[in-house]
DNA sequence: CGCCCTCGAGCTCA
DNA sequence: CTCGAGGGCG
C-alpha cells in the first residue's frame, strides 16, 4: 500500500518499541488499563500483549480526553463549559466499592450516582462473560412483562450499547422497531439522538423514557399473565388470542398429516425440514406474491404453450418459457417450485448432481453437443436412456443454477438453449440473483426474485411446529432464532429438531447461544467497516466490541480495510469533540488529527516489515491496530453522511472505482465453488486457501511452463475451480504474486496451452449435495440429522492436513508458508472465544 | 369485499 | 427511496 506513505508522510523513524508506549493513557483513571510500564519490552512483546486481547484496553485517548469517560454523561453536560480549559480535569472520583450492585428497579435517586454504578456493573461485566440479566437490569414482575410494547432506541444511552438495550426489550417481550410511529410505545431516548426521530416523536406525542425509566419499566410493568395484566389494550390482546388459536390448530393439522403418513409408512425419524415441508400454498412463509404468480404461469403453460408464448398475462410472465427464481438459501425456493408443479398438476423433475441419475441427465442431457436434447424434450412420451419418463405434464426444475455453471461456461449457456425450445415448463432456482453466470437466463426467463419472509411470518409456522413436537417456545425465542438464521427456515428448523433432542423448553439465553454458534457468516464491504469503525459508536464508553473485535474488523478485508480508514478518517465529526466550542475544539481536533495520523504513518513501518523482503506476516494484527483501530479510536463519531462533501469516498489509490465491485464479486465466484470442498467465508478463502492455492496452480506455469499444464488442472479439478477462477484467483494475488507480474512470466505459449488444454477436456461440475422434499433424505445413523447444506467438515479436516503437509514439503517457499500460517493463528484465536462462551 | 393508507423494512450507493 | 404487507374504512 504504497499510498498510505505518500499521503501520511511523515519521518520514518519512529521506534516502533516505544510507539504503544508512548500512546498510552498516563497513569490510568479507574480504567482497566494496566499501568503499562512497558517500556523496555522487545517489539516482539509488545505485539504479543496487544495480540493477547483486551488485557490491555487500547491506548484510545491521551491524557486530556480520557478524564471524562466514564462521568455520567448528564453531568458532563453542564459541567463541560468550565472544565474545558482545565488541562486535566480530575475524574469524578467516587470510588468504586461505593457503587452498590445491587441497584433497586427504585426511580433513580440521583443521575450521576447511578449511572456511576452502571459503570461499575460494566467493568465488572468486562471482566468476565456478560452476565445475563445482571446487577444493573432490574428484576422483572414477570418474564414477558414487556409484552405487547414496542420500542424505538435513538441516540446513545449511558450504560448500554444499543444492541444490549434491544436485547433488553426482545427479552421481556418487547417488540423493537427502527422508525418512531404511532405505534411507538415508548421511545427510549439517549444522547445525541438522531433529530429526525426527534422529530417523528413530536409529531406522534409519544412516551419518551430515560434509560433509567426504561429499566424501572422492566422492573415495575406488570405482564399480560400478572395482576391488573389489563395494561395490554383490547385489541393486542385479542389478537394475540387469535393468533395462539391459529398456532394450535396449525399444530393440529400437522399432527393429524403425521398421522395420516405414519399408517403409509413409518416417517418418524424424517429430518423436520422434509417432514414439515409446507403441503399446502398457505403453509409457505412469505412471497406470496411470487409464489402466486408462479403457479399462475404454471397454470397458464398449456395455453402459452398453445398461443406461442405472445400473450403476457396478467403478471406478464406468460411469454418466457421458464422461470428463474432467486433468493437467499432457506426461504422456501425449492418448496414452492414443487409445490406450485403438484398443485397444477405437473410432475416435477428435479436435476440435481446430488442423485447420481440426474447428474448423469446433466452430463448428457446438458452438453452442448449432445443431440439427444432435442429428442428428449420433443416427443410426448419419449423415455430418455437413463429412464426419465417425460410426459407433458413435467415441470423441470433446476436447482442451483448458479452453481452449476462451473468447468465450463456451457453450463448456462446449454440450459439457455434448452429453454429456448422447451415444451415443458422450466423453473430455474438460484441463490444469488446478481450473478454474472446468470446473466444470459435473464432475457429468456420471468425473472422471480423471492425474499426473506418477515420473521413474524416464520415465527408462526415455527410456533405451531414446536407446539406440536410439544416444546416449550416463548415468541421472542424464536424471534431470537430466527434473526440469527437471518429468516433461514431450514436453519432454524434444524436448530430446533436438534434441540429437540435433548430438551423441551428453550430460554431467552439459550436461544441466543444456539442463534449465535449457527450464525452465519457475513461479510462486511470495506464500506460497512468504514462507517461502523468511524461511527459513533464503536468507541463510545457503551460499546462492547473488544479489542479483538475491533482487529476483526481489519480482517474482513485486510488490504483495503486501512485504505478507506486512511481516506476517510479526516472528514468525521469526531465525538472526542462534541462538548467542545470555538477554538479548543480546533485545537483538540487538529491535535486528534495529528494522533492518527502519526499512527497510520506507524502502520505504514509495520506494513513495510510485512511486505517487505522478510514478510513478517504475525504483525498482521499489529498493522491492523495501528492503520485501522487507532486512528478510528481518535476520530470516532460518524458524520460522514452519504452525498455532499462529507461523504465516505472510494480510496483514490484504487484508481477506478470498477475495480473494486469487479473483485468482490469475483471472489465471491471462486468461493462458491470452493466451498464444496471447504468451508468457509469469502474472507477465509482469501485469507487462508487462495494464497494456499497459489503455488500448486499458478507457480508450476511460471517455474517449468508448458509441462506443468497437467498438473496444474488436475489440481484445479480437484477445487472445482474453472479456468476463469484461475484469472481471479490470479488477480487477486499480492505482491510479488500480483497480477501483471505474475502474467508476464509466464509465456505466452504455456499460457494458450493451458486454456487448450483446460478446454479440451471434461471437468466436474460442483453440484451442491442437498437432500430435498421429495426425495428421501438419506438414512443416517443416529435419527434425525441436521440438513447441512454448505458445511462439509469431514473434507475440511482433510484440507487442514494437507495444508500441513504441504507446508512442511515446501519449507524453501518462504511466503507461501507465511501465508498460511498468518490467518491460521488469527482464525484460531477469534474462534475459540465466542466457542468458550457457548454452551 | 375491495381499496387506501400507514407502517416498516430492504435496497442501493458511495 | 421504494416496495410489500397489513389494517382500517368505505
Amino acid at each position: 500500500m504504497p499510498s498510505a506513505k505518500t499521503k501520511t508522510a511523515k519521518p520514518a523513524t519512529k521506534d516502533l518499541r516505544a510507539f504503544f508506549t508512548g500512546a498510552q493513557p498516563g497513569p490510568s483513571q479507574q480504567r482497566r488499563v494496566e499501568p503499562a510500564p512497558k517500556k523496555d519490552k522487545s517489539k516482539d512483546d509488545a505485539f504479543v500483549v496487544i495480540d493477547s486481547d483486551e488485557k490491555v484496553q487500547i491506548p484510545e485517548e491521551d491524557e486530556d480526553t480520557c478524564a471524562d469517560e466514564e462521568e455520567p454523561p448528564k453531568k458532563r453536560k453542564k459541567a463541560a463549559p468550565a472544565a474545558l480549559y482545565e488541562p486535566n480535569p480530575k475524574p469524578q472520583a467516587e470510588p468504586k466499592s461505593n457503587a452498590s450492585p445491587k441497584k433497586a428497579p427504585a426511580p433513580a435517586p440521583a443521575p450521576a450516582g447511578k449511572a456511576f454504578n452502571w459503570a461499575a456493573a460494566k467493568a465488572a461485566k468486562l471482566a468476565g462473560p456478560p452476565a445475563p440479566g445482571s446487577k444493573d437490569v432490574p428484576q422483572p414482575s414477570a418474564p414477558d412483562c414487556l409484552l405487547g410494547l414496542s420500542f424505538v432506541f435513538t441516540g446513545e444511552l449511558s450504560s448500554f450499547s444499543r444492541d444490549e438495550a434491544v436485547d433488553l426489550a426482545k427479552r421481556f417481550g418487547g417488540r423493537v422497531t427502527g422508525q418512531p410511529s404511532s405505534k411507538t410505545s415508548y421511545v427510549v431516548l439517549g444522547d445525541n439522538a438522531g433529530p429526525s426521530k426527534l422529530a417523528a416523536l413530536k409529531k406522534h406525542g409519544l412516551k419518551t423514557l430515560s434509560e433509567d425509566e426504561f429499566l424501572e419499566l422492566i422492573g415495575t410493568r406488570v405482564g399480560p399473565g400478572g395482576p391488573g395484566g389489563a395494561q395490554l389494550d383490547e385489541k393486542t390482546r385479542k389478537k394475540m388470542e387469535k393468533e395462539e388459536e391459529a398456532i394450535k390448530k396449525a399444530a393440529k393439522e400437522l399432527e393429524r398429516r403425521e398421522n395420516k403418513e405414519m399408517k403409509e409408512k413409518a416417517g418418524s425419524s424424517q429430518l423436520w425440514t422434509t417432514r414439515y415441508a409446507p403441503q399446502s400454498l398457505k403453509e409457505i412463509c412469505g412471497n406470496k406474491g411470487q409464489v402466486e404468480k408462479l403457479q399462475q404461469w404454471l397454470h397458464d403453460w398449456p395455453a402459452s404453450l398453445k398461443s406461442g408464448f405472445k400473450k403476457p398475462g396478467k403478471s406478464g410472465a406468460n411469454i418466457f418459457r421458464a422461470i428463474l427464481i432467486t433468493g437467499s438459501p432457506g426461504i422456501g425456493k425449492t418448496t414452492s417450485a414443487h409445490l406450485c408443479a403438484k398443485l397444477e398438476g405437473f410432475t416435477p423433475i428435479e436435476l440435481n448432481a446430488s442423485d447420481a441419475r440426474s447428474k448423469k441427465l446433466v452430463e448428457s442431457g446438458m452438453n452442448i453437443n449432445n443431440m439427444s436434447l432435442d429428442g428428449w424434450m420433443g416427443g410426448n412420451h419419449a423415455t430418455n436412456s437413463l429412464g426419465v419418463a417425460i410426459t407433458k405434464k413435467s415441470c423441470l426444475i433446476m436447482d442451483e443454477v448458479d452453481g452449476m455453471s462451473a468447468g465450463d461456461r456451457g453450463g448456462v449457456v446449454a440450459l439457455n438453449a434448452l429453454i429456448k425450445k422447451t415444451k415443458i415448463p422450466i423453473i430455474c432456482i438460484a441463490n444469488d440473483a446478481g450473478a454474472q453466470k446468470l446473466k444470459p437466463l435473464k432475457g429468456n426467463t420471468f425473472n422471480l426474485p423471492f425474499r426473506k419472509p418477515d420473521a413474524a411470518t416464520i415465527r408462526s409456522r415455527m410456533l405451531s411446529i414446536a407446539y406440536k413436537e410439544k416444546m416449550k417456545l416463548p415468541a421472542n425465542v424464536v424471534d431470537q432464532l430466527i434473526g440469527g438464521a437471518q429468516s433461514d427456515i431450514r436453519q432454524v428448523l434444524n436448530m430446533l429438531s436438534t434441540w429437540r433432542l435433548s430438551s423441551e423448553t428453550m430460554s431467552f439465553d439459550e436461544s441466543k447461544e444456539l442463534a449465535k454458534v449457527n450464525e452465519k457468516n457475513t461479510i462486511l464491504t470495506p464500506f460497512d467497516v468504514t462507517n461502523k469503525m468511524l461511527g459513533p459508536y464503536m468507541f463510545s464508553h457503551t460499546a462492547r466490541e473488544t479489542l479483538g473485535d475491533k482487529m476483526e474488523m481489519y480482517f474482513h478485508d485486510h488490504s483495503f480495510v486501512p485504505l478507506f480508514i486512511q481516506e476517510n478518517y479526516l472528514k468525521t465529526q469526531p465525538a472526542r469533540i462534541r462538548d467542545l466550542n470555538g477554538p479548543p475544539q480546533t485545537l483538540k481536533h487538529l491535535q486528534l488529527m495529528y494522533q492518527a495520523a502519526s499512527s497510520i504513518s506507524d502502520a505504514d513501518l509495520v506494513d513495510a516489515l510485512i511486505h517487505g523482503p522478510e514478510q513478517h506476516w504475525t504483525l498482521m494484527p499489529l498493522h491492523a491496530v495501528c492503520s485501522t483501530v487507532r486512528p478510528a479510536s481518535f476520530l470516532y463519531g460518524g458524520g460522514m453522511g452519504y452525498g455532499g462533501p462529507g461523504a465516505m469516498s472510494f480510496p483514490q489509490w484504487l484508481g477506478q472505482n470498477s475495480k473494486q465491485g469487479k473483485l468482490t464479486r469475483q471472489l465471491g465466484d471462486v468461493q462458491i465453488r470452493m466451498r464444496l470442498k471447504v468451508s468457509g467465508d469469502k474472507t477465509e478463502i482469501r485469507h487462508s486457501y487462495i494464497p494456499a492455492l497459489f503455488p500448486y496452480i499458478v507457480k508450476p506455469l511460471v517455474d517449468n511452463g508448458s509441462l506443468a499444464v497437467d498438473q496444474v488442472i488436475e489440481r484445479m479439478d480437484e477445487y472445482y475451480l474453472s479456468r476463469e477462477d484461475w484469472d481471479t484467483i490470479v488477480e487477486l494475488g499480492v505482491d510479488q504474486n500480483k497480477d501483471d507480474t505474475v502474467l508476464k512470466k509466464i509465456s505466452a505459449a504455456t499460457k494458450s496451452s493451458f486454456t487448450k488444454k483446460y478446454n479440451a477436456n471434461e471437468h466436474p461440475i460442483p453440484f451442491h449435495k442437498r437432500t430435498d422434499l421429495n426425495k428421501s433424505p438419506k438414512k443416517l445413523a443416529g435419527g434425525p440429522t441436521p440438513d447441512l447444506e454448505e458445511v462439509f467438515d469431514a473434507e475440511d479436516e482433510v484440507l487442514e492436513v494437507s495444508d500441513a503437509e504441504n507446508k512442511r514439503g515446501n519449507e524453501d517457499d518462504v511466503s507461501a508458508d507465511k501465508l498460511i500460517q498468518a490467518p491460521k493463528a488469527k482464525k484460531g484465536k477469534a474462534s475459540t472465544q465466542p466457542k468458550g462462551r457457548a454452551k
